[in-house]
DNA sequence: TCTAATCTTGACAAGATTAGTCAGGAATAA
DNA sequence: TTATTCCTGACTAATCTTGTCAAGATTAGA
């Protein structure tokens, strides 16, 4: 199992497309890069993938740039995470059962269990719900604020 | 987040120790190796991460070897992969929340709930139950050649 | 048409991590 | 006393991750 930078950085940045999209509007790379902290080239690497996924599309150009295809509900964090990791998979032997001499390890079904477990968080969960819930979080904290301050 | 072979082959080889694990004896890592297909100097070298953690205890000399100190429904398997491997964690940040320039990036609540969901999920497993849900696999596949020769 | 902005592509490099090896030492059962 | 087994530290090779870089293609706008 594998969760680098590069499934993290493209998470961020498409959470910082999806919240930075006024009016369906491109956005350039280096303007997410800076946002968050990210170096450029490298996060221009890792559109790639996302372009290929047919999770973004792009405009060359000036006024170019980056822009989600589609609404922010409907694309999945695993769908992101999937396309710029080499595999999210817990098993040794890419779920083939031949991870010992040829056949099924003692914890192979551990294993499958466990990607299982992580694949439905992470395809039950789109963009549009981590923003939300981060929403929720200021809402929350701004409330009790409120309350302490009277 | 990080499953490497060192937490593989680590409760790999636990559960062998569990499932040949004869009126408390002790087995040689060699023995152990071998039946896994693990390179015994590097499980000798895992297996002194899970003596640390106490989830192991050692004899040396002729007939010497490994046992497991608990009862094998006590020991969890997060807690094996705790022991070998570096960190679990999806935040980028060991939870600091300091992920993006100082503070949170957009994603770190994500990344929090999936470690929640992992940890939950490799805390809540024992050794035994593994090894009881491989024994429900075999004898369910032995039910359906029942069935089907007749 | 020209220019500047932006994506596009492929290749490369440094660093970190993982996987695995090795040699020598210490303890213990027989 | 000896063979067996764990114990320890150091080392190496391979792989992967994290970037960097340079040159090119496309496009909006002047």
């Amino acid at each position: 199992m594998n969760l680098t930078t590069r499934g993290k950085y493209a998470v961020t940045a498409s959470l910082d497309l999806a919240i930075n999209n006024n009016s369906n509007a491109y956005i350039a790379i280096s303007e997410i890069a800076e946002r968050q902290s990210i170096p450029a080239p490298y996060l221009e690497q890792l559109f790639r993938y996302l372009r290929k996924a047919g999770i973004l599309t792009s405009l060359r150009g000036p006024g170019g740039g980056y822009r989600l295809t589609r609404p922010t509900s409907e694309i999945k964090i695993g769908e992101i995470i999937s396309a710029v990791e080499k595999r999210m998979d817990a098993t040794h032997c890419g779920g083939e059962g031949n991870c010992s001499a040829g056949s099924k390890c003692l914890a192979h079904n551990l294993w499958t269990e466990l990607n299982n477990e992580v694949d439905l968080f992470l395809m039950n969960k789109s963009l549009d719900d981590v923003i939300k819930s981060n929403l929720n979080e200021k809402k929350q904290i701004a409330d009790n604020l409120l309350i302490a301050t009277g």
